[in-house]
DNA sequence: TACTTGACAAAAG
DNA sequence: CCTTTTGCCAAGT
C-alpha cells in the first residue's frame, strides 16, 4: 500500500487545494521536491480522470494562471467550475491569480 | 533499451 | 504581450 508514486503524490497535494484557490504545476512539483518535474504534474493530471477520488484539477493552472488543460475536461469546463467557486476567469485566464495563488510549500509546510 | 509525447517553466528575441 | 527555443522528468510505445 505504501507505494509512493509520483502521481499519487500529486493527487494528494491537489486534493488539499481549498475551494476558491488555485495553484500552479510548478508549485506542486516544487513541493514534491523537484520544480523541474512540473511537466510530470501536468502529465499526472491527464490521468487524474482515472484517479479515485477525482482530483480538483480545475484548481491547477500554469504559472500564468492560464487554463491550459481546459480542453482535457469532459462535461463542465474549468471556467465554469472555477467561477462556481468564486474565481473570475476571463479568456481562459484566472483573474487576480496572484492573490488566489495557493502554494502548498507555504500553506501546508511550516 | 531507445524514441516520442506532454494540462510546464524560464529565458531570449 | 507574443512566439520560439531549451531543459527537465515520467510514461507509453
Amino acid at each position: 500500500m505504501p507505494d509512493y508514486n509520483f502521481y499519487d503524490n500529486v493527487y494528494d497535494v491537489v486534493r488539499l487545494i481549498p475551494a476558491g484557490r488555485v495553484t500552479s504545476y510548478g508549485a506542486i512539483a516544487s513541493y514534491l521536491g523537484s520544480k523541474q518535474s512540473s511537466r510530470i504534474v501536468g502529465y499526472a493530471m491527464m490521468a487524474c480522470s482515472n484517479a479515485n477520488p477525482p482530483v480538483p484539477a480545475h484548481r491547477v493552472v500554469n504559472r500564468q494562471g492560464m487554463l491550459t488543460g481546459k480542453f482535457h475536461f469532459r462535461g463542465d469546463t474549468m471556467e465554469q467550475l472555477l467561477q462556481n467557486e468564486g474565481i473570475q476567469v476571463i479568456d481562459n485566464q484566472v483573474q487576480n491569480f496572484r492573490e488566489l495563488f495557493w502554494d502548498p510549500a507555504i500553506e501546508l509546510d511550516l
